[in-house]
RNA sequence: GGGUGACUAGCUCAGUUGGUUAGAGCGCCUCCCUUACAAGGAGGAGGUCAGGGGUUCGAGUCCCUUGUCACCCA
């Protein structure tokens, strides 16, 4: 590339237009590779008018990386996008619509309601797409899908009429969860349970012919459907009451007085009221012993013609009203403070009231069976592993998954009642009669889908089940799913459920659950907290690649996260940092266009050892990359290229690049580029724009990054003599500059040194140059072994390599010795430990040969530096 | 009641086949606008890895236990 590479990354300008350039090359596409072995993720569907939110940009970072890292391996990377209707909360903003226009779902009638939701989404459903684009997400749009497209809507009739042949889906009255003000039935998912303040009621449970039993409540209201009054039938205190009958407080109504072990005798006054048709609990007993049911609530949470004289009132009305006759009649004891779990709608946050109900459940047992099987026998594995223990938890006492909504928006149960017969008929393809007695009189069931069962088909739906499509025969099973932890049992175990008995196959063989993302200081975020944060803003102010690479390193799987801005803002800067190095590597090609790869015979020693660093890193990130650990990969590579490349690599580079020797210089632009080069592909997964934008300045052949190849260890160069004789040059060059530091040197001004190198003369005076370069030592003179120290002057130590830097007037002989006092200190501490290891005869013989000869070099090298320091100090005459 | 996780520097977090003197960012202290980079460079202070016990030649890492704090299910 011609163009001047400017001073810095505008990603504000640079991200949108590489995006639009992958995305119009058709690169997003798994076709890019036409015969390769598939990879596929699918999305986790975001709500269709939804807004971004931290945890999107989680699972885009995650997944991102995952397909950009498989794309560059040569495999068909597909991404299928897409948005989930989200049922109940669609409906609940479209409901707000209506009312700001005066109207509401029930005047303007169902058709006209959908047609008006339907533009709603149209309006607002493409706004999470492109937010997500902007995130940098390469999936393939053209196979974007909603969950009421025409194809999922059929795939969804297929799977409850194929349950509904199978026998697995029944309707029936059953205990539910009902939400009062949204008027529908939800998931015992759906319903969030908090400990809040309320009170514990304790009054006298009246017995027909006299006498009472103490009982308490935190919900007086329903005293009036009690069925039963229960007891311990091994508690003395009440034992002689069970078969009496007792009468419901202001009804009258008699009911028996029942013993079951339920009942905790620690618990109130160890006596329990019944009620079936409001309590889970008491639903449990009430079928153990036969009881009635009494239903005394209305959808809307006002009482019904049960509740006596109370019918019509507001629940929370009746509670307060029911206790005051009660306590006139004389039946109360007390009212204590009590905290307890209440149930609130995850949606509205209403309390929501345990009701009978008519509704449609899927028999959930026969699937949950597969599921727990395909994680026990390792067909799917999830990371971290330990939430597997809760996935068998949770499918191991599953109950039975209550799928109706009394709710508009959504799929329709295809179900039809016959007027005639009362006969139900399912089918695939809507009916004109009742297939049970031919009946035209037949209507459809009013009631939709929970959004969770399309979602449950997600994975195979996109690609077209239960059309045969060549989509599903190529990319199905899928390979990882990635979500959040938090949606575990709604969808991820649900996908694994419903992909094992439709598909006969596992939906894919991974699943991966990234933490929460909470603000800084620890708080989940939440609307009710108003601590939302829109990462749009973030990026806005440090681009999509610093919160990219922060959210990835960041975090570990199924851990939680507290963003901090700090580091998003260092993560900025190390994005400039790579854009100021490559700057430096490119204004000094200078037309040269570099061998691939460096040749191997003359590099100097710092290209051998940055080479061989490089070479370590790229197997470990292989290694980090194969264990799923991105975060411990990703600040690998940040600590090479800023800490050594950077550093020390770059800074070097300058003497052979300005040193006149046209082979040298050219031999070092080879290496840079080589590491830079390994470096961006490295990168390109965390970090996509700042490392294509890089490329595209660098001599890199052909292509785009995003379709470079991924990186391969070559263990040619792997040179351990060049990493160990670099780490001595580096040792003596971080003293030298620590003595200057100490002594209060100016920067600015040269200094000499004297060096007795010992055994690595060879070494040192092959590297003079060096030390002018990095810590501004004009002139090295090498001294014969112990001959010529001068006296005033620093001492430093590397190895068996003395350095003196005679600084004149600067050094304090008194102040020189103690600082070597401290070095020896020091060094003796290591030598103890090291000596104390190595004799003892059960780490010789127990622990690896590698780690032992370690100790054994490290000892070696520590005595020798013990005995150059204590040389010093006999000289200085301490 | 059942289950799971966390506890590492002042703050936010890494540390996964057990093996150098436990790391990073921010913050703090010294110095430097050196021609890729002050969104930077050089040097430094700061941790008995929650407490106790165990396994091991060796434990932040594995096991048990106590404590504190989260979360999930009922």
């Amino acid at each position: 590339m011609t163009t001047e590479m400017p001073k810095t990354f505008d990603f504000a300008e640079a991200e949108p237009r590489l995006y639009r350039w992958w995305e119009e090359n058709g690169w997003f596409k798994p076709e890019v590779h036409p015969d390769a072995e598939p990879f596929v993720i699918s999305i986790p569907p975001p709500n269709v008018t939804g807004a971004l939110h931290n945890g999107h940009a989680m699972f885009v970072s995650l997944e991102d990386l995952m397909i950009r890292y498989e794309r560059m391996r040569g495999r068909a990377a597909l991404w299928v996008p897409g948005s989930d209707h989200a049922g109940i909360a669609t409906q609940l903003q479209v409901e707000n619509l209506l009312r700001q226009q005066g109207t509401s779902r029930e005047a303007v009638g169902r058709e006209e309601f959908l047609h008006r939701t339907w533009e709603w989404k149209r309006k607002y459903g493409g706004r999470i797409a492109e937010q997500l684009r902007r995130l940098g997400a390469s999936c393939d749009w053209d196979r974007e899908r909603f969950t009421l497209d025409d194809g999922l809507s059929r795939a969804v009739r297929e799977a409850f009429v194929t349950l509904w042949e199978q026998g697995l889906i029944y309707r029936g009255l059953r205990l539910i969860n009902w939400s009062p003000g949204l008027q529908t039935a939800v998931s015992d998912l759906e319903v969030e349970r908090e400990e809040e303040q309320g009170h514990l009621y304790y009054f006298n449970y009246p017995l027909e012919g006299g006498g009472s039993i103490p009982v308490a409540t935190t919900r007086p209201e329903t005293i009036l459907g009690d069925t039963a009054v229960a007891v311990h039938p091994d508690d003395d205190r009440y034992r002689h009451f069970i078969g009496r009958r007792a009468l419901v407080p202001m009804l009258n109504r008699p009911i028996p007085v029942i013993a079951d072990e339920y009942v905790d005798r620690e618990f109130g006054t160890g006596a329990l009221k019944i009620t079936p048709g409001h309590d889970p609990a008491d639903y449990e007993i009430g079928q153990r012993h036969g009881l009635e049911l009494v239903n005394i609530m209305n959808k809307d949470a006002t009482l019904n013609e049960n509740a006596g004289p109370y019918a019509g009132l507001d629940r929370f009305v009746a509670r307060q009203r029911l206790w005051a006759d009660m306590e006139r009649a004389g039946m109360t004891l007390r009212v204590e403070p009590y905290r307890h779990a209440v149930p609130r709608s995850q949606r509205g946050g209403e309390v929501v009231e345990p009701l009978v109900s008519r509704q449609w459940f899927v028999k959930i047992q026969p699937l949950a069976e597969k599921a727990i099987e395909a994680v026990r026998d390792r067909r799917i594995t999830i990371v971290p592993a330990y939430f597997e223990r809760v996935y068998f938890n949770w499918l191991e006492n599953i109950e039975d998954w209550c799928i109706s909504r009394q709710l508009w928006w959504g799929h329709r149960i295809p179900a039809w009642h016959c007027a005639d017969c009362g006969e139900i008929t399912v089918a695939r393809e809507d009916p004109t009669v009742c297939a049970h007695c031919g009946s035209a009189a037949i209507e459809q069931d009013p009631d939709v889908l929970d959004t969770w069962f399309s979602s449950g088909l997600w994975p195979f739906s996109t690609l077209g089940w239960p059309d045969d499509t060549p989509d599903l025969r190529r990319y199905y099973p899928t390979d990882i799913m990635e979500t959040g932890y938090d949606i575990l049992f709604f969808w991820v175990a649900r996908m694994i459920m419903m992909g094992l008995w439709f598909t006969g196959d596992i939906p894919f063989h991974t699943v991966y659950l990234h933490g929460l993302v909470r603000s800084e200081g620890g708080k989940k975020m939440s609307k009710s907290y108003g601590n939302v944060e829109d990462p749009l803003d973030i990026v806005a102010r440090y681009g999509t690649d610093a919160l990219r690479f922060t959210l990835l390193t960041g975090s570990s799987p199924g851990n939680d996260m507290n963003l901090a801005e700090s580091r998003i803002e260092y993560h900025r800067n190390f994005g400039n940092k790579l854009w100021q190095m490559s700057r430096f590597v490119w204004s000094n090609l200078d037309r040269y266009v570099p061998r691939p790869e460096p040749q191997r015979a003359g590099l100097d020693l710092a290209s051998r050892w940055i080479l061989s660093r490089l070479t370590g890193l790229v197997s470990n990130v292989q290694r980090l990359f194969d264990t799923y650990q991105y975060g411990e990969a990703g600040r690998q590579v940040l600590d090479f290229l800023w800490s050594e490349f950077a550093d020390w690599y770059v800074e070097i580079s300058k003497n052979a690049l300005y040193g006149g020797d046209a082979a040298r210089r050219e031999q070092t632009l080879d290496v840079l580029v080589y590491v830079l080069n390994t470096g961006l592909r490295l990168l390109h997964p965390y970090m996509p724009y700042i490392t294509e934008e890089i490329w595209g300045y660098l001599p890199t052949g052909e292509g785009p990054l995003i379709l470079a190849e991924w990186p391969a260890a070559n263990p040619a160069l792997l040179d351990a003599e060049a990493e160990g004789q670099f780490a001595i040059l580096m040792d003596l060059v971080r003293g030298i500059r620590n003595a200057r530091a100490e002594y209060k040197v100016e920067p600015a001004q040269r200094i000499s040194a004297l060096i007795d190198a010992g055994s690595q003369r060879a070494l040192i005076g092959a590297h003079t140059d060096l030390f002018a370069r990095l810590c501004n030592v004009g002139s090295v003179t090498l001294l014969d072994s112990g001959a010529g120290a001068p006296g005033q002057a620093a001492t430093v130590v590397a190895a068996n390599v003395t350095v003196y830097l005679p600084l004149a007037d600067l050094v304090d002989l008194e102040a020189e010795r103690e600082r070597l006092r401290r070095e020896l200190e020091n060094l003796d501490q290591q030598i103890a430990r090291t000596t104390a290891l190595l004799s003892n005869e059960s780490f010789a013989s127990k622990a690896k040969p590698e780690v032992v000869q370690r100790e054994r070099d490290k000892l070696e090298t520590l005595a020798a530096s013990r005995r150059a320091v204590e040389e010093r100090l006999g000289a200085l005459g301490a």
